[in-house]
DNA sequence: ACCGCCGGGTGCC
DNA sequence: ACCGCCGGGTGCC
C-alpha cells in the first residue's frame, strides 16, 4: 500500500521545467497548462472573494514556498485516494501538497465546471512541517459569482468578499503608457561588435544590435524580477526562490523598424556567435580545382607530413591562379595552425569547451585527426548544449526569397555557409542532414504542416531558432503557434517590425516562445502580468515594462545614436501632379457626382442612415474615383438602391456591394476585430465583416436576435452572403473592349517617356489600387516599347518572387517598370531597384501610400527617390488628399482611437469628400 | 465496562 | 502534529 502511495507521490513531484522525469513531467505540465488554457482570458474576470484554506501533506513533497509566494492549484481528478483532489504547486511546478480534502471537495465542482479560477498565495510561509495556510482567491465571470458563493457556503466555506477590490487607475493614462511600452528601449544598450565572415560592413546600429544579441546569448545575467539573496535566487514578483540560477532567456525580440537591417544583423549573429562568443566554424570556399587537389592530397598523404605538402600545393596553385593569391595564403596560414581543410579548430574547441587557442596548440603536437578528437571530447562532456550547430529560421513565405538573397549577398564569398531551404515536396527530411547544416530556412506553414506528423524539425535540438515576422504567431491557439512552441532550441529570437499591435495578450506568445519563466505558463502570465495590466494596476504595467525592456531591442527609423539618425537614406521628394480631365471625362464625372451627392446628402440628412448605407456610400465614392482614372474602370452599374424584389435579386445586389467595398481599395477593416477583413461576408444590412468575427457576434449575442454591430439591424448567420468563387476570376472578362486612353494615362506616359529619354537606367513603380487600371496601362507601355513586370495580389508566391527578382536585377535587359497594386505584398517587399514612384490614385489611408513608397525608399536605395502623385483637379481625389493631411495630423497627435471614433471620422470624411 | 479515561501510535489526497 | 483521531489497555478512590 505504502509503496503505491510513494510511487504516486513521486509521480506528482516532478519538476515542470527541467524534464528530469520526462514522461511524468509532461503529464503534470500538461495538466497545469491545460488548466490554465481552459480559462478563456483573465480579461473580464472579477474577484468573487477570498478564503483561508489549508495545504496538507507538505512532508511528502519537495516543493518549497516562501512567505507571500504564489502557488498554483491543479485539479487531480485521477487521484486514486480522492477524485476531488486539488494539488498545490509552486511556480516551478514542484508539488507542495494538497488542499485539505473537505475544502478540495467544495472546490472541485467549481474548478471542474469552470465556474471560477482559484489562485493561491501562501501569506505566512512554512512554519510547520505538515500543513500550512493558504489564501485562496476565486476569480470568474460575474454571472457565476452567486452560484460559486452559494456552493461554497453550503459546504461551510464563507468567502470573504470585502476589500478585494483593486483600485482602478484612469485607463487613458495606462493606455498611453502601454503605447509607449516599446519606446526608448535603446538606452544603455550601447557597445558594438564587429561581425565575422560578413561581407557587408555593418552600420553602427547593426553592430550595436549584434553586440546586444551576442550578450543576450552568452551572458548569464539574471532574468527580470530575480535577485540574489544570500545563497538563493529570489523572484520578487512571485516570491519564489531557488537554489539554482534561474534559467536565463538566451534570446529576445529584435523589434527594429523595418528597413534597419534585421536580416543582416541575424546573419551576422549566426556567423559571429557560435559557442562562447567564437565565430561559426565554416568551410573555406575555394574554387573547385583547388578544392579537388586539396582533397586528393588529404586522402593520399600521411597526416604527419600533411602540412608541408599542403603548403606546397598552395604555392603551386598560386602559380596557376594568381588572382587567388590572397585566398591561398589565408589557407596556408590556416594549415600552419594544423587544421585539415576545414577550419575546424574553433569548432573542436567549442565542442570540448576549451578555447580555440589551447585547442590549436594541442593539435600542433598531436597530429591525429582533429575531427576524431573533437568527437571524443564532445561525448565525454555530453551536455547537449555543444552539439547543436544549426540555426533554424522560420518566416512567412513572402520573405523567404529575401532571406536567401541576403545570405547570398552578405556572407563573405570566401566562406562556405551551408544554408538549406526546407521547403517544397522534395525537402530533405533527414534529421542527420538537417542538423549538419549551418542554417535551415523554412516557413510557418511548412513547420505547422510537419508538426504532429513525425516532424524532423521537432526532433532536432537547434542551436538557435529565429522567428521572422514573429507577430504572426500571436494567437496561441493556432496550429502554427503550437508548432513553434514545440521546437527545441538553446537560443530563441523573434524578429518583428510591429511587436505589439493590439494588446498585452499578444505578448504572451512571444514570452512563451522565449521561455521566460514562469510566464511561459499561461496561468502565471495572466496572474502576474495580464490581469493586473488590464485592470489598470500601475505596478502590473511597471512589471510588464520591465519585462519587455529586458527582452527587446527596438529602434525606429527616427531613432538616433549619438545625435545622428540610424540610417541615412537618400533624399526623397514627393510631387503632386494635377491632372485636368478632358471635356467628355469632366461631363461624365459631374453627372456621377451630382447623382451621388444627392444620394449621400439624403443619408446624411436622415439621422443615422449613413452607417446603414455605408456600402452604397463607398460604392458612389468608388465610382467617382474610377472616373478620375479611366472610364473603363467603371463596373456595370447594377441599378439604384431600392428594395430588392426577390431573394435572388437581393443576393445579387449584396454581392455587388461586397465587390465594390472590397475593390474600393479603402482597406476595409472589420468593425469587430478592427483588422483588415478576412473571409469577407456582407450582412443584409450591407455591412462587411470577417466571417468568423460576425459569426461569433451572432453566437454570443445572448439576446433572442443578434444585431449588426454597426447599425443594430437584425442579422442571422443564414443571411450572411459570401463572395462567390467564380466572381473572383471574372475580373479579366472586361478585357476585350477596344482600348482608349484617359487624362491620367496621358499624364503618366508623358512622365515615363521624359524619364526614359533622360536616363534609361531609371526604374519606376507605377502604383494603383485598381488592378484593372494596371491592366489598362499595359497597352500603352507595350506600345512605347517599355519592358515591364506586374505584381498584384492575385499572383502566386512563386510568380511574385520571380517578378521581384527580374525587376531587381541590374541586367541591361531587365524591366524598368513595375506595375504594382497598392495592397500587393506585405511589408518587407524590397523594390530598391526603383527610384521613381508614380501613385496613380490617392488612398484612403496615407500610411498605405507611405508603406508603398518605403518599398523602394529603404535600406539599399542608392538614388534619390522621386514620388509623383497624380491628382485630378476639382475632384473627389483632391478632397481625399485634404483628408489624408488631416488624418496625418490626428495620427501624430493622439495615437489609438476607439472603434466608434473611427466610424464617425469615416462619416466626417464622406461629408467632406462630397462637399456636403 | 454494551462505558469513560489514559497514553501510545499515527498522520495528505 | 505543541493537534485530532483511532483503537488497545484498562478500570474505585
Amino acid at each position: 500500500h505504502s509503496g503505491w502511495k510513494f510511487g504516486w507521490g513521486r509521480f506528482s513531484e516532478v519538476d515542470l521545467f527541467t524534464d528530469r522525469h520526462e514522461s511524468n513531467a509532461e503529464t503534470l505540465s500538461q495538466a497545469i497548462r491545460a488548466a490554465a488554457s481552459e480559462e478563456p482570458d483573465a480579461d473580464g474576470s472579477v474577484l468573487f472573494g477570498q478564503l483561508k484554506g489549508t495545504v496538507v501533506g507538505l512532508r511528502y513533497y519537495s516543493g518549497v514556498v516562501n512567505q507571500g509566494e504564489m502557488v498554483g492549484l491543479v485539479r487531480q481528478p485521477q487521484n486514486p485516494y480522492d477524485r476531488n483532489a486539488v494539488m498545490v504547486a509552486n511556480i516551478y511546478g514542484n508539488q507542495v501538497g494538497h488542499i485539505k480534502k473537505e475544502l478540495a471537495a467544495a472546490m472541485a465542482y467549481i474548478m471542474d465546471n469552470n465556474l471560477a479560477k482559484v489562485e493561491g498565495v501562501v501569506y505566512s510561509g512554512t512554519k510547520n512541517t505538515y500543513t500550512m495556510p493558504v489564501m485562496l482567491s476565486f476569480w470568474g465571470k460575474e454571472e457565476s459569482k452567486n452560484s460559486v458563493l452559494e456552493h461554497m457556503s453550503r459546504r461551510g466555506y464563507k468567502l470573504n468578499t470585502e476589500g478585494g477590490k483593486l483600485k482602478g487607475t484612469p485607463c487613458t493614462i495606462l493606455k498611453n503608457a502601454f503605447d509607449n511600452l516599446f519606446e526608448g528601449l535603446m538606452e544603455s544598450k550601447d557597445g558594438e561588435k564587429e561581425a565575422a565572415s560578413v561581407a557587408t560592413p555593418l552600420l553602427l546600429h547593426q553592430k550595436q544590435a549584434l553586440s546586444w544579441m551576442c550578450a543576450r546569448e552568452n551572458k548569464a545575467a539574471l532574468p527580470p524580477f530575480w535577485e540574489k539573496r544570500g545563497e538563493l535566487y529570489y523572484n520578487t514578483l512571485t516570491c519564489f526562490s531557488a537554489k539554482e540560477l534561474p534559467e536565463r532567456v538566451r534570446g529576445g525580440i529584435l523589434a527594429d523598424d523595418m528597413g534597419l537591417g534585421k536580416t543582416l544583423t541575424v546573419i551576422a549573429l549566426i556567423l559571429t556567435n557560435f559557442h562562447k562568443g567564437k565565430p561559426l566554424p565554416v568551410e573555406k570556399c575555394v574554387s573547385r580545382s583547388v578544392l579537388q587537389s586539396f582533397q586528393a592530397i588529404c586522402f593520399m598523404s600521411n597526416l604527419c607530413s600533411l602540412i608541408t605538402k599542403c603548403v606546397f600545393t598552395c604555392v603551386q596553385v598560386e602559380k596557376v591562379s594568381p588572382i587567388k593569391a590572397k585566398m591561398t595564403s589565408q589557407m596556408a596560414l590556416t594549415l600552419e595552425e594544423g587544421s585539415v581543410l576545414f577550419e575546424d579548430l574553433d569548432f573542436a574547441a567549442a565542442l570540448s569547451g576549451s578555447t580555440s587557442d589551447t585547442g590549436s596548440k594541442k593539435k600542433k603536437t598531436d597530429k591525429k585527426s582533429s575531427l576524431t578528437q573533437s568527437a571524443e571530447s564532445s561525448i565525454a562532456e555530453s551536455t547537449d548544449d555543444l552539439k547543436a550547430r544549426t540555426t533554424l529560421i522560420i518566416c512567412p513565405l513572402s520573405v523567404l526569397s529575401n532571406w536567401l538573397d541576403q545570405f547570398e549577398q552578405h556572407v563573405d564569398p570566401n566562406v562556405k555557409l551551408n544554408v538549406y531551404l526546407y521547403y517544397g515536396p522534395e525537402r530533405n527530411r533527414s534529421k542527420k542532414f538537417l542538423s549538419s547544416q549551418d542554417v535551415v530556412i523554412t516557413t510557418y506553414n511548412v513547420l505547422s504542416s510537419d508538426f504532429g506528423n513525425k516532424s524532423p524539425l521537432h526532433g532536432i535540438s537547434w542551436l538557435r531558432v529565429v522567428l521572422d515576422e514573429g507577430h504572426i504567431i500571436r494567437n496561441p491557439n493556432a496550429q502554427m503557434s503550437k508548432a513553434v512552441l514545440d521546437l527545441k532550441a538553446q537560443r530563441r529570437w523573434i524578429l518583428s517590425g510591429t511587436p505589439i499591435q493590439n494588446s498585452v495578450r499578444d505578448l504572451w506568445m512571444l514570452v512563451a516562445f522565449l521561455g521566460l519563466k514562469p510566464f511561459d505558463t499561461r496561468e502565471w502570465w495572466n496572474r502576474v502580468i495580464q490581469r493586473p495590466v488590464t485592470q489598470g494596476d500601475r505596478a502590473g504595467l511597471q512589471h510588464l515594462q520591465t519585462l519587455v525592456k529586458y527582452i527587446t531591442l527596438r529602434r525606429t527609423k527616427n531613432s538616433e545614436v549619438n545625435g545622428r539618425p540610424l540610417v541615412s537614406l537618400p533624399e526623397k521628394k514627393v510631387y503632386v501632379e494635377q491632372v485636368e480631365l478632358s471635356q467628355p471625362e469632366r461631363e461624365e464625372y459631374e453627372l456621377a457626382r451630382t447623382e451621388g451627392k444627392n444620394t449621400i446628402g439624403r443619408y446624411v440628412r436622415t439621422e443615422g442612415t449613413v452607417l446603414r448605407n455605408y456600402a452604397d456610400v463607398l460604392a458612389i465614392l468608388m465610382r467617382l474615383r474610377q472616373h478620375c482614372c479611366h472610364p473603363d474602370l467603371l463596373a456595370k452599374i447594377s441599378s439604384d438602391l431600392g428594395a430588392a424584389a426577390t431573394p435572388a435579386e437581393l443576393r445579387e445586389r449584396l454581392i455587388e456591394k461586397l465587390r465594390l467595398v472590397l475593390a474600393s481599395g479603402s482597406d476595409e477593416e472589420c468593425s469587430v476585430c478592427l483588422d483588415s477583413v478576412r473571409l469577407p461576408v456582407i450582412t443584409h444590412c450591407a455591412h462587411v465583416y470577417c466571417r468568423p468575427c460576425i459569426a461569433q457576434v451572432i453566437s454570443t449575442s445572448g439576446q433572442e436576435v443578434a444585431r449588426c454591430p454597426l447599425c443594430r439591424s437584425e442579422i442571422k448567420t443564414s443571411e450572411l452572403v459570401e463572395f462567390p468563387q467564380e466572381e473572383m476570376e471574372e475580373e479579366n472578362s472586361t478585357k476585350s473592349e477596344r482600348w482608349r486612353t484617359s487624362s491620367k494615362v496621358q499624364a503618366l506616359m508623358g512622365n515615363l517617356l521624359r524619364l526614359r529619354s533622360k536616363d534609361s537606367s531609371i526604374k519606376c513603380l507605377v502604383v494603383s489600387q485598381f488592378t484593372r487600371f494596371l491592366t489598362i496601362l499595359e497597352t500603352p507601355l507595350r506600345e512605347h516599347g517599355f519592358s515591364f513586370v506586374r505584381l498584384d495580389g492575385t499572383m502566386t508566391q512563386k510568380k511574385r518572387t520571380q517578378v521581384i527578382q527580374e525587376f531587381q536585377s541590374s541586367a541591361a535587359d531587365s524591366p524598368t517598370i513595375m506595375l504594382l497594386s497598392l495592397k500587393a505584398g506585405g511589408v518587407g517587399l524590397n523594390l530598391t531597384a526603383a527610384s521613381h514612384v508614380f501613385l496613380m490614385d490617392p488612398a484612403w489611408n496615407p500610411a498605405t501610400e507611405e508603406q508603398c513608397i518605403d518599398r523602394c525608399h529603404r535600406l539599399g536605395q542608392k538614388r534619390k527617390v522621386v514620388v509623383t502623385k497624380f491628382i485630378v483637379k476639382d475632384s473627389v481625389e483632391e478632397n481625399m488628399v485634404k483628408i489624408q493631411r488631416k488624418k496625418q495630423d490626428l495620427m501624430e497627435k493622439a495615437f489609438g482611437s476607439t472603434n466608434t471614433d473611427r466610424k464617425t471620422s469615416r462619416i466626417d470624411d464622406i461629408v467632406a469628400l462630397m462637399e456636403l
